[in-house]
DNA sequence: CCATGATATGAACCTGTATTCATTTCTTGG
DNA sequence: CCAAGAAATGAATACAGGTTCATATCATGG
């Protein structure tokens, strides 16, 4: 044995694959699932065609990969908006408002990580967060209840609800928003994610504990 | 000229159109739109693939066809059941029962319609339908705050926010469900629908009209 | 029963990408 | 610098299912 691949290369195979989730990313980003194909993937992240497999068994599992890292993103970043205000509606209050605002934000890989049509084994990817997404919810809505300012009420089915409720309110506007990405939407739907939340609320506060 | 269809033939056409459209149907209630191959379409309605195209343009159009009518015919169910009742709560009632039964009646076909992965053409047709099921509840809360039972909110986002809430907290029970058929799990889904109707409920209607 | 044209047939064709793989280039340790 | 093996290349291939179309069958009314 002559060759063991050493830490620089190592290194190298890392940024390789780190670049190739980057640039698969990005071109999610702009058009969605559909607009992510291996030979656009291996040109952006100048390799070849054929290295792609070197990194990923296949396409479903390179888009798996990307579908995974954005929407755990998401979900930490929603997770964390719930983290700095004391009242436990507060809480809820800012996790609902991330979701939404962050969806308007970045409307096309909104769309493709909650709607977009996929392949079968990505789509079973989707079920699979889709849970991880009421988990997330789940945390603050117990606490909540624990507290007494929540109605008691199963909380993965809450959460599950809340999280259906926000994703549907907001495909429609990310439809439009998608397609004239010029118009300034931010009026509009400034508004909107207030009734969502408002929405939300009601749903899961107890009426004294709304402000 | 020689020819020209006589009633007969229109008749035996029509027929033709309905039955593949049914065995369509069918299909998808069987295995998704990934379940329906123009191949499969024509075999089970014992016509000829290239006949196929005699009724329907392209493969889009017939799962167009098909979406359409089966989504037409659960949101009159629905709609349908919210007539019945007196108050605007219990006609709210009704309708959300009626959403969330149907649903787990035929779990492959409500997965189908509402998050399964299609081609673009239909999954134009599945957000102008998201716009259908809204309106069909907006009727309903229009009344209801109207009336003073429910909470004065925009119907139309109030609507989409219950659609979301009912589609998401019935899939995951839904890919149980299609995973274990024989499994009877409507002891189950009986209280979770209780469950999910409580907290639509909560969301729309004042805390004093519910019972 | 025939001429005319509509309708039905289904095997062959097309298309767009995901995959493959023979070849080349690069790494490694001696 | 070299042998041995890893990694990269990208043109060629595979593939699945929708679509086409030359041909056959059937319906119509004289």
């Amino acid at each position: 044995m002559v060759y063991r691949a050493t830490e620089f290369t190592e290194n190298r195979k890392a940024q390789t694959r780190e670049r190739l989730l980057k640039e698969s990313k990005k071109l999610v980003s702009q058009a969605g699932f559909r607009g992510l194909s291996i030979a656009e993937a291996a040109r952006c992240s100048a390799i070849a065609t054929g290295t792609v497999y070197r990194y990923f068994p296949s396409k479903s599992e390179l888009c798996v990969a990307v579908f995974e890292q954005a929407t755990q993103r998401e979900i930490d970043a929603v997770s964390q908006a719930g983290t700095t205000a004391h009242s436990a509606t507060q809480r809820l209050r800012s996790s609902l408002e991330c979701f939404i605002q962050r969806a308007l934000q970045n409307p096309t890989l909104a769309y493709a990580l909650i709607a977009e049509p996929v392949d079968p084994e990505l789509e079973q990817t989707r079920l699979i967060y889709r849970a991880h997404w009421a988990e997330s919810f789940s945390t603050l809505i117990r606490l909540g209840i624990e507290q007494g300012e929540f109605i008691p009420q199963p909380e993965t089915l809450c959460a599950t609800a809340l999280v259906g409720a926000m994703a549907e309110t907001v495909i429609i506007p990310l439809q439009q928003a998608r397609h004239d990405a010029n118009t300034d939407t931010t009026p509009l739907t400034q508004s909107h994610c207030q009734q969502i939340v408002a929405f939300c609320l009601r749903a899961v506060v107890k009426p004294e504990h709304i402000v």
